[in-house]
DNA sequence: AGATTCACG
DNA sequence: ACGTACGTGAATCTA
């Protein structure tokens, strides 16, 4: 086996890191978030690829041959921000002390250096791993190199054959794609007019710059001007584009083979930069001695029993994860900062204003309990049938070939469906529909236009279906598989500190907007199942949770009586604005009521509502005074909540979570009117989410408490996800309703009804 | 990187 | 007279 040597795109790994991670710094303000983000996304690539010889290269700033030859050469980029700057020094010392050697040259780019270290590696028959962000070194790909591409989600090599999989083009051919296509982030030009799209049909066709030029008379038409034109540009461009494989550095692979770091300067280094964390997993000794100072490991999110802490529940995930207990800790700052809407400062600090605030329930009673539980629902995660998803998703692709065929056959042209601007040229320009709203990039193709449009072409319903269909394979089937793991389940991460509202979010991959509304689309619930054999969910949510709360903080008699008399809600509405009896309430009236009843909650407008429930503006307005003459409540509580909210400067929820609302003292009658829709629908809005939150924390102990093997695995902001043994779920259903209902005294009381099933559709 | 579109509550 | 409902996240295209 040839030996490997890894060699990482300084300039571009530091670059990822920096804007990968959260800005980060140590207690007395010096920016880390880059070096830490550089040694995290290091340290995998060493365990995964386990290279013999390690060594980075960085780009020095002078101009380079590139600039004396092309004036404009890199002239869009902007300069590196200060507190990346601030941090190179850093990073430098810290691999030095990492004992890791570092090359630089001035009047060379790091690519030309990756390039030369490649080929000296080559000669010296080494195999070389180029890690980098971008995807300019591919062009170094050969037998003996492969690029190791850094994304924001994962690492990619890629060898000869991905790079032909993927480009249809060899390594080598990629310059020559680019002297033709350009690059804008180097200010590369290529040659005008010709984009990734005809550069690379060209270099399929022809297969080089060359071919494509002594072929020319081969083209026609507009291209053929163009490449004429542009082909001094095309030239020069592959000049700029060729890397550099002979820098004049001396460089031995053997050289660079790893060696262990420099402990005592490294480990003072962490310590200087509080990488309490990152500690252990590059330095052998790790542990302390007894004069070290150990509140240097505070301000990372090292576990140390009440320090100040950032982030307790990825680290309570991973004490799940080690099936150790958890780490003691009763404060997190990025909580704390959350809450107080402001950004991280000393703890101390934020412990007072958050007392100050009357945060203080809420952060102890609320959010800290809640990290636990969310820490064991992403470490349980949910699992989803490989299999099934798989022949659902093969349903899906035959079946969007056979609807992308037929819009072609139907449009009388190919053309990227996927496209909202080729699109709208199909149908506003060619087939000459009329076109409705526009956006900034020309006419809308989206689903209310293209409904619209339905009637006048067949084509429209065929890119509807295709758009449905292209939607759920993308982002639903092939976004699943992504996340699976070796076990087939998904651990997505619920996000505690990213709403306004105090709102949970779920992302990689959000399991808070799985499809339900289509029949098709609703499918893909059924791919999620029980992690055990015998085991079933068990799904509850609650009824009509806002619209209570609304009742409630609103203080509305009427609304209250019409949860009390347990009738549907929308119907009492349409009886009420209506003005019939219930029993002659129809169809239409309750799908309008029910508009106006979550119109209510966002702050309408009669333009909005109108639009939505396609009537005309003046009838949307009848509704909508008819609305609040019977609901005389809510209409004090609208004109009272902006009010409040315009002396305070914020509105609060039922448990005293606070936004802010600036909006509302601009002179700009939009924003203006942003902040007051936003007043009236916080406190429904953020009181519905404080409240399952208590509900979470009360299963979860619940099922502590009485030992049952049940776990709490998803929350879609009203309804909870449960799986447990099919002995259990009796007990679950009515465990889980009952603290859901009542984890607030509210009057309307609270209504959650649960279900069992063998997946999630059926529990629903 | 920003815009567009669309999935959910 | 203004411009048009609250809160999210992901995939894809365009520049």
């Amino acid at each position: 086996m040839e030996k490997e040597l890894m060699v990482l795109d300084g300039n571009s790994i530091v670059n990822r890191a920096f804007y990968g991670v959260k800005p980060l710094s140590t207690r007395e303000g010096i920016p880390t978030g880059a070096v830490y983000g550089f040694l995290s996304i290091l340290r995998p690539l060493l365990d995964n690829y386990k290279p013999d010889a390690l060594c980075v290269a960085f780009d020095v700033h002078a101009p380079t041959f590139r600039h004396e030859m092309f004036e404009a050469y890199k002239g869009t980029r902007k300069g590196m921000p200060e507190e990346l700057q601030t941090q190179m020094p850093i990073l430098k010392e810290m691999l030095d002390a990492l004992n890791i050697p570092r090359f630089e040259l001035a009047g060379y780019e790091a690519d030309d250096l990756l390039g030369t270290i490649a080929e000296k590696c080559a000669q010296s028959g080494w195999h070389c791993a180029v890690v980098t962000g971008d995807r300019d070194s591919f062009q170094l790909v050969s037998d003996t190199v492969r690029v190791l591409h850094v994304g924001n989600k994962e690492t990619k090599p890629y060898n000869r054959e991905r790079i032909i999989e993927e480009y249809s083009l060899t390594p080598e051919q990629l310059i020559d794609l680019k002297a033709l296509m350009g690059d804008s982030s180097d200010n590369i030009p290529g040659v005008p007019g010709v984009g990734e799209k005809t550069a690379s049909d060209l270099m399929k066709k022809y297969s080089s710059l060359d071919k494509v030029y002594e072929n020319i008379s081969e083209v026609t038409g507009k291209l053929k001007e163009k490449l004429e034109n542009g082909k001094e540009l095309a030239y020069i461009s592959k000049k700029l584009a060729i890397i550099d494989k002979n820098v004049p550095i001396e460089f031995n692979p053997e050289d660079c083979i790893r060696k262990v770091a420099n402990e005592p300067v490294a480990r003072t280094l962490f310590y200087k930069l509080e990488f309490a964390k990152l500690l252990d997993k590059w330095l052998t000794v790790s542990k302390p001695d007894a004069g070290d100072n150990l509140s240097m490991f505070e301000a990372e999110e090292t576990a140390l029993p009440d320090g100040v802490v950032r982030n307790i529940k990825e680290i309570w995930r991973t004490d799940f994860q080690n099936n150790r207990p958890l780490t003691p800790c009763t404060a997190d700052i990025s909580l704390s900062a959350w809450l107080l809407q402001r950004p991280e400062t000393d703890w101390d600090k934020m412990q007072e204003e958050m007392k100050a605030n009357n945060l203080l329930p809420l952060f102890n009673d609320i959010e800290m309990p809640l990290s636990e539980v969310l820490a064991s629902m992403e470490y349980y995660g949910i699992k989803v049938d490989r299999e099934q998803l798989r022949v659902y998703g093969e349903a899906l692709d035959v079946e969007l070939a056979a609807i992308e065929k037929a819009v072609y056959e139907s449009a009388g042209e190919k053309f990227n469906i996927g496209s909202p601007k080729q699109l709208g040229e199909v149908l506003f320009e060619r087939l000459q529909l009329p076109h409705g709203k526009k956006n900034k990039s020309g006419w809308s193709t989206d689903v209310d236009t293209l409904n619209g449009l339905k009637k006048l072409h067949p084509v429209v319903s065929e890119v509807l279906k295709y758009r449905g269909l292209s939607k759920l394979k993308s982002t639903y089937v092939d976004g699943l598989f992504k996340c699976m793991d070796d076990t087939d389940h998904i651990h997505s991460t619920f996000q505690m500190t990213t709403t306004i509202t105090g709102r949970l979010s779920s992302t990689d991959p959000n399991l808070q907007n799985i499809p339900i509304r289509t029949e098709l689309g609703g499918q893909l619930r059924r791919m999620f199942v029980p992690s055990k054999p015998d085991w079933v969910l068990v799904d509850a949510d609650y009824s009509q949770i806002e619209l209570r709360v609304l009742a409630f903080i609103a203080d509305d008699a009427v609304m209250k009586a019409a949860f009390a008399s347990g009738e549907d809600i929308h119907a009492v509405t349409a009886s009420q604005v209506f003005n019939v009896p219930q029993n002659e309430v129809t169809a239409t009236m309750r799908r309008n009521a029910k508009a106006v009843n979550f119109g209510i909650v966002y702050g309408i407008s009669a333009f909005s509502l109108a639009e939505d429930l396609g009537v005309s503006t003046s009838e949307a307005k009848s509704y909508i005074t008819a609305y609040l003459e019977k609901y005389s409540g809510v209409r004090a509580y609208m004109h009272d909540i902006v009010a409040q909210a315009r002396q305070d400067g914020y509105v609060t929820t039922l448990f005293g979570r606070r936004r802010y609302l600036p909006e509302l003292a601009s002179s700009n009658f939009n924003l203006r009117s942003f902040g007051e829709r936003a007043a009236m629908n916080t406190p429904i809005q953020g009181s519905a989410a404080d409240i399952i939150k208590r509900a979470m924390i009360n299963v979860y102990n619940r099922i502590k408490a009485e030992k049952l093997q049940a776990r709490l695995i998803l929350q879609v902001h009203d309804e909870l996800i449960i799986e447990c043994p099919d002995s259990e779920k009796e007990t679950v259903a009515k465990l889980v309703s009952e603290e859901m209902e009542n984890a607030y005294p509210l009057n309307p009381s609270l209504v959650s009804e649960a279900h069992i099933g063998a997946n999630w559709l059926e529990a629903k």
